[in-house]
DNA sequence: TATATTATTTAGACTTGTCTAAATATAATG
DNA sequence: CATTATATTTAGACAAGTCTAAATAATATA
């Protein structure tokens, strides 16, 4: 149906547009790509031929229904086989995205199922990133950044913004963890970082910009 | 590494070359992978100059060992994610080999590690086809077709040579799988069709083509 | 052996996806 | 407003992989 090249700028686009339905520019997505923006200007005039994609020459791209539609559906598969990775193979959640970027380009709506029912029906990836249903809709729980909760505030620990797999290592040596519960015991005024409680009595410290990185709700 | 095309022009070789280290045509291989020829005679050049295989001029093709090793890892993976796919996903074993085309040509070792613990260690596929192990290693058991075998004969039926999803099916049909142990209660002097018995006293007629299709040992 | 048939390679072209260098449009600055 | 800097597109090229049509080599046949 879609080559593999297409699929990686539809998935491109759908995550640089978010969810205003802003224009994405040409070089934005040259960077998030890893090629020159001439490139990026070549091939956005081929899927705007398969109407995944309007281009209003100079301003930018943006998603067709359709087009928002094959993202999602790609963006379904790599979060279902990052759960069986983790899940299944013992992976480590900073360990799965490159092997689901590949995975994520097999073609078989039966496979997908399968597998998905295999995996239980997650919600969620091993990143607490949501997981569209067949017809390519999010449940999405309302999530924020620690960074914004004030000393006494509580949450779940339940997704990560920056899936670098450098943070989540760190995740892990700081042992915090999906799912687990933190509430914040004092945010230290000068470099707003917090002084947080998780449920095992222990108490870390984290910068801001660890705290603005993960999602509670 | 190696492009997946690449990747489906050694597996072709290796498959047309069998054991024997006989040399490739052109056109059996432009044959088997669905090109014309002339496109064969192109890629086959390029191929040389990784040294994976060698090719006469008007003569044909063969692997070195390099490139006998690349595709027997391919194979290995191929015969891996069918067995994920029929054992674990509940995929009928004439539904897998499409999607396990694809599956192959995910690169990552780790995967297909993890995979083949996963499955515990799966010595043949669901077809009966030896899996090589990670040095690409087959512990192949010594096999015949049926039809060699004259009335008395016993054997246990333990692959198939005709892979067509037809011919599993009719299996499936018959009521014949993998593992069953076969008595041969008569061989039809006329056209060499043969009565089996199967261990649940199950007594079948099964015609010279198909006996010459089911491997036993 | 000469001729017809088949197998294989060469020549030239096309598609996909990329690049660099140059041209043009937009935005920023004085 | 004129100039400079940045963003974007166009032009021309390239590699991978394929095709058709034509040329050549090998095989079969008379
Ligand atoms: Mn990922
Ligand atoms: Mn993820
Ligand atoms: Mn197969
Ligand atoms: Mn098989």
């Amino acid at each position: 149906m879609h080559s593999i090249t297409e699929e990686n700028y539809l998935k491109a686009i759908y995550t640089l547009q978010g969810n205003g339905d802003g224009l994405v520019s040409t070089s934005d997505l040259a960077k998030a790509l890893g090629v020159q923006p001439a490139s990026v200007t070549d091939m956005v005039k081929k899927i705007v031929k398969k109407k995944l994609i309007t281009y209003l020459k100079m301003k930018g791209v943006r998603l067709t229904e359709k087009g928002k539609l094959a993202a999602i559906a790609i963006i379904r598969k790599h979060r279902l086989w990052e759960c069986f990775l983790v899940n299944k193979l013992g992976f480590k959640w900073d360990e799965v995205h490159e092997v689901a970027e590949q995975l994520e380009h097999v073609q078989s709506e039966q496979l997908i199922a399968r597998l998905d029912e295999f995996l239980g029906f997650p919600v969620a990836d091993p990143h607490g990133d949501p997981i569209p249903d067949a017809n390519g809709v999010f449940s999405e729980p309302p999530s924020f950044p620690l960074a914004t909760l004030s000393a006494g505030g509580k949450g779940k620990f339940v997704g990560v913004i920056d899936h670098s797999p450098a943070f989540l290592t760190y995740l892990d040596k700081i042992g915090l963890a999906l799912g687990d519960l933190i509430k914040v015991k004092m945010v230290e005024e000068f470099d707003k970082s917090l002084t947080i409680l998780l449920k095992n009595e222990k108490s870390i410290m984290v910068s801001f910009k660890v705290a603005n990185n993960l999602l509670v709700s």
